[in-house]
DNA sequence: GGGATTTGGTTGGGCGTCCTACTGTTGGAT
DNA sequence: ATCCAACAGTAGGACGCCCAACCAAATCCC
């Protein structure tokens, strides 16, 4: 049961709704809901893609990090900078796919702090596969012509680059 | 947070760059990782400003959304319609709300199978409260001016309609 | 009426993210 | 040379989301 309404408001949630109605910033409002649904939708394509393949998204991104770094493998801090992942997210994931047999955990050669991981040849197999279903799907981001995606593209990082997520000392 | 974790340099991810340079839809992946980015900073903004109320964005959304139902009550199924969520959030979320008082569960008057949530006195302060809160930080979207946040929020609206996120909401 | 189906809600489990706290290691400052 | 602050990684816990499975109630339909 649908409501009909053909277009013009029905898009926002009912909760920023009734923040335009008696609240003021609705139109922030508006835009952060959306962005945290849109974030959901693209959450559960994805996952949904992977899954056949026993993946998740965040294990996908780190066996794509692994495949192309110039060694197969990278040091644990580093994977987590690259994806901007908390540390215990990173020993999290690499937990994953090492139990899949997919990456190894190794010593560093001179610094015995740090944990080197790298891709097995069943974790580039996976990832190879694993990338023929994603992009099948688009990364379920659908409904946007190119330059509307690249519009996005440029709003997000904009916000981004605000928040500081980018240009933080090296 | 993401300034636990600086981020030597460029605006986009390196999956997503090395993307770019060796397998083919780069902008769509650019955009789908922008996303999800962006959303966790969101997350993670809106969900520190939250913390000294004892909220999450989650809880707060539904406190606003029982705050401006007729009755300030609404049964738990029509709180997973407007609010996007699986069954089992809703119970997770209620429950949590509950434990702190500020929402009751009751039973329906006709329907027993539904349960009705209703908010309460405290809850309805907490919710104004946190509202002050987050509008202080703009629910930590910056970096754009209004026109760009109407343009994101078009593109988004985009999205989750192709994604058929309108559709069923009877 | 009475069985089959649908619906509302909960439980248990998996996964991802963050936080705090802790062990080792490194390397600079004294 | 030694001490100490910063760093790399992990353990344990909280929270959120989903799925599968389940019970109870309502509804469909013969």
């Amino acid at each position: 049961m649908a409501s009909h309404h053909p277009l013009p408001f029905d898009p926002i949630d009912r909760a920023a709704q009734l923040w335009q109605e008696r609240i003021g910033p609705a139109a922030t409002m508006a835009a952060v809901t959306n962005i945290m649904r849109v974030q959901q939708i693209l959450q559960s394509s994805v996952d949904a893609a992977l899954r056949p393949h026993g993946l998740t998204f965040a294990r996908y991104e780190a066996l794509v990090l692994l495949v192309f770094s110039r060694q197969g493998s990278l040091p644990m801090n580093v994977m987590g900078q690259r994806l901007q992942l908390h540390p215990t997210s990173v020993t999290n994931i690499v937990d994953r796919l090492q139990a899949d047999h997919l990456v190894e955990r190794n010593g560093h050669p001179t610094d015995r702090r740090t944990t080197v991981v790298t891709i097995t040849e069943a974790g580039r197999q996976r990832q190879k596969a694993a990338t023929v279903a994603i992009t099948d799907i688009d990364f379920g981001l659908i409904g946007l012509d190119d330059t509307q995606t690249v519009q996005l593209t440029a709003l997000l990082t904009q916000v981004r680059r605000a928040a500081g997520d980018f240009n933080q000392s090296s």
